[in-house]
DNA sequence: GACTATCAAATTGGCGCCATTTTTCGAGTG
DNA sequence: CACTCGAAAAATGGCGCCAATTTGATAGTC
């Protein structure tokens, strides 16, 4: 009884941080990657139960493996799960699109002084291959592709950032509402109008013009509702 | 093979959402915040290993139970995982520890025009009741109270808020970093320092002072460096 | 004397089985 | 005919055991 303290106590041996043999591990984080994606390509549908026999017949694993990646996605609020029913996968009404989407442009408008101040002649040649790639993509590959060409887009922007728990927090966000509801996969039109702004960031990170570039992340994240949005927040974007 | 689509397309039986008999439950989840709790206490220091067997003697509990709650406080970034290592109490570096605290300062910042658009009265009185708790536990509780205090006083700020999604994200982040790192509690004055800013918090929200609430908040996260951070992010304190 | 290889102790991680809870289906009754 | 009660089926969740990997130390060698 009076050892608990010094059974708790087990400093780590070395001083340091013991990173250096960090092999990259785990199978139930393949697990649930395998589940994030057939989430994000629409197989299993929001709201849609995930139950654990068929996702271990499916990805041929263990019990164990799909608990715990159900339960890594729990925590990241892309399943949910009540006790003793299961585990489903989140559904969002407009309140809360609406609100994700405004915690977005708050970060991203805020990760746009950094991706200025850091942009070489280099990254913005860089940013403008991705912003191409993103166009071939809306004409030639499914959904998928262009999801993924957008997130390197994005990706490669916030790659600038000094930041980086600003870029975890953002990527965060975005992983954190399954791409068939994310409101710019909805229609063609919003696909190309997403792909135009990608080119005019492109070309304010050039200019270096701040303020431009503020307004189009914000337009770019929230451009369903603009004008609330652009007039609620009018004064930080400067 | 061909039944693996039908297969994971299981729609939920009920259309709505199947909240209603959401049982708090997951024995899990206890042990995860008891973990929490013993690492904010201190007595499970930061960089220390987090023994399986061990933290499966003190809590009383299963193997499993340790392993959920492990990848729970994993996923919340406040402990670290090596494959075939062990879990340990996350370490922070200035770096990070600044990083954090200036995507808070962008959050909470943000948050203030929803508080001072929604403060009633009554809520007013409430933030003052509980700045005043913060004083009387300053002088006469140990840390523990002290910091409950200090997290019922922003709770209930935040509670103000209408974006559940922007409140998340900003528990989120201070949950993220232990509280014997948190700078605030490193010495006696900053801690008066702290209450006394509550204090004036309250006094701007009653006076719908934003742009001196949100000069307030920066100060209150970012104090320890505040000539830098307030240079940096002038144009978007209003 | 210092470095390396080998071996034992300890710890993590995986798998199968069973208890508990929930759901569903069917029978009985007002 | 609808409603309630009850039992069987299905799914979740927990527990113990064993293999795989790592650690720390000891002995051996250059």
């Amino acid at each position: 009884m009076n050892d608990k303290v010094t059974m708790l106590h087990e400093q780590s041996t070395e001083t340091a941080e013991p990173s250096p043999p960090s092999a990259k591990g785990g199978k139930a984080e393949e697990i649930a990657s395998r589940i994030e994606a057939d989430i994000n390509t629409g197989l299993l549908a929001t709201g849609s139960w995930l139950k654990q026999i068929n996702l271990e017949r499916r990805y041929g694993c263990s019990r164990i493996d799909v608990r715990q990646a159900l339960e890594s996605l729990t925590a990241r609020r892309l399943v949910h799960r009540i006790p003793n029913r299961g585990y489903y996968v989140s559904e969002f009404n407009e309140r809360r699109l609406r609100d994700v989407a405004e915690v977005r442009v708050i970060l991203e408008v805020a990760a746009v002084d950094d991706i200025i101040d850091r942009a070489t002649p280099a990254s913005v040649y860089e940013l403008g291959d991705l912003a191409e790639a993103f166009n071939i993509a809306l004409n030639k590959g499914d959904r998928i592709d262009q999801n993924n060409a957008n997130l390197a887009f994005h990706g490669a922007m916030l790659e600038l950032c000094t930041n980086r728990e600003l870029v975890r927090s953002i990527m965060d966000l975005r992983r954190s509402v399954p791409v068939p509801v994310q409101k710019i996969w909805t229609s063609e039109e919003r696909v190309r109008n997403a792909a135009d702004e990608h080119l005019l960031m492109v070309k304010a990170i050039e200019r270096h013009d701040r303020p431009f570039l503020r307004r189009l992340v914000a337009n770019h994240i929230a451009y369903y509702e603009p004008a609330e949005w652009l007039d609620r927040h009018e004064w930080k974007l400067g």
